[in-house]
DNA sequence: ATGATATTGTGAAAGGCATCACGACTTTAG
DNA sequence: CTAAAGTCGTGATGCCTTTCACAATATCAT
């Protein structure tokens, strides 16, 4: 993968580059400067510049870069073109929202299928995306092989086995369980009360701008 | 503040243990080992005993952890037996998910006020919690000192502006905007695109268990 | 053309964090 | 009481990341 080098830090930051040369495109800018940048996404100017030089030159001295020449590269490195579809396991809550959001609008994401385990959710649908029921996940997934999880924390584990079983290759996992996958399957957890009580933490710990 | 030296790291984690520690009590457990709560958490068990260890020597060699000390040193710590109150912005999609589940279960958290432009929607509540029209925001807030911001996009620095007036001290930010605030203000930014896109990239790039 | 100005790309330094590895100490079993 | 097993706390190490700071290079105005 020729893509190895990049520091996982840097990898982070590209969808967040790639939006916002995106809108300056859509605004008709034709250049822009590492340090308009920081301003725009607050990263340091010297930490883009960085990040920018593992693929190589991008930009000109004394000039800054092209947006549409680094918008297009950014495109093929993201893959901005190329679909990935993805399930969402768990209609409630969380689940209802994602569907109905769907991660469109500046992604090249896309919530394909949905499963629940309440019979008044399956046979529906959020926003053209079909809820079907738990029991037919193996049936339904076809090569979907990325998935969001937000059932009750309680059956993340289950349905993960079943995930895991069936071959899928990535999961966002909502719920506060901390699961166990084998190896090779990549789990990110994003665990909202955690980040609150963060937030909260770092409020009264951590004052002013530190 | 006497807690400075806590390595940013060690305080994300902090409530994840707590939680943990929570749940291992409420089962009867006595003692517990860096090395099971490893296990639990997904967090190397030395990463474990050197976060511990900057509160000072909690554990006892060849025994392991007293779980009910331990928690009740966390309790403190963490601050769980405060409630802060927090507003939310933007009662929309993601706005009416967080207020059903209002981050009631294992937190010291609390929203205990919804904002939103929309006439449908103010003059309601959802479990309890009350959405005013934005338009109340300075007048309503109160002593609430943390906001959840989800609304539009395009809202965000608007209502960020009127929250920094106001004197907000922290912002859980999950719209896509990077927002600007004066200094002394925390922002932390949540973007689930980005989190999407990312989880994609790693599949694509980095592949098995890198 | 030329000098003033702007901005990149990157070596080097610093910071922050995770992990190894082991001595010290406690418990447990016999 | 003694030996074996278990577990912590932490010095040392190395990795990853950010940031500084500047030479190199390009643009721009005249
Ligand atoms: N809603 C929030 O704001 C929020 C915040 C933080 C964490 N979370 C976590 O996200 C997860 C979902 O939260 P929520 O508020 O949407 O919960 P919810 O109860 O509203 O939704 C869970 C959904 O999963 C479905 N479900 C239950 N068992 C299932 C199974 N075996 N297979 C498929 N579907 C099943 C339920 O029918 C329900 O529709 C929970 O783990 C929760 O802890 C939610
Ligand atoms: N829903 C998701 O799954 C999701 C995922 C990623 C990011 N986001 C981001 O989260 C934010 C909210 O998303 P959503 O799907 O809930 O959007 P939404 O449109 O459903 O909700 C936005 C809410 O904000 C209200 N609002 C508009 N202007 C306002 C103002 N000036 N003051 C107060 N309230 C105002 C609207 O009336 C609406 O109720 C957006 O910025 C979106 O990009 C959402």
């Amino acid at each position: 993968m020729d893509q190895n080098k990049i520091p996982q830090a840097t990898a982070k930051r590209l969808p967040l580059y790639y939006r916002f040369l995106n809108s300056l495109n859509h605004q008709g800018k034709k250049r822009v400067s590492s340090n308009e940048l920081s301003e725009a996404v607050k990263v340091d100017s010297a930490t883009i510049r960085r990040d920018f030089s593992y693929f190589g030159a991008l930009g000109k001295k004394g000039y800054g870069y092209n947006v549409e020449y680094l918008l297009g590269f950014f495109r093929k490195t993201l893959d901005q073109d190329e679909l990935t579809e993805v399930a969402l396991i768990g209609v409630g809550n969380l689940g209802t929202a994602f569907l109905h959001y769907n991660f469109l609008k500046n992604n090249n994401t896309k919530i394909v299928m949905a499963f629940d385990a309440d019979p008044e959710k399956t046979g529906t649908d959020i926003g053209g995306v079909p809820i079907y029921h738990i029991d037919d996940l193996e049936e339904r997934m076809g090569n979907v092989r990325v998935a969001i999880l937000t059932v009750p924390s309680d059956e993340a584990q289950n349905i993960t086995n079943r995930l895991a079983d069936y071959g899928i290759a990535g999961i966002l996992n909502f719920t506060p369980a901390r699961i166990t996958v084998p190896s090779g399957i990549r789990v990110h957890h994003i665990d909202l009360s955690i980040e609150l009580q963060a937030l909260v933490y770092f409020l009264k710990h951590y004052p002013l701008d530190g």
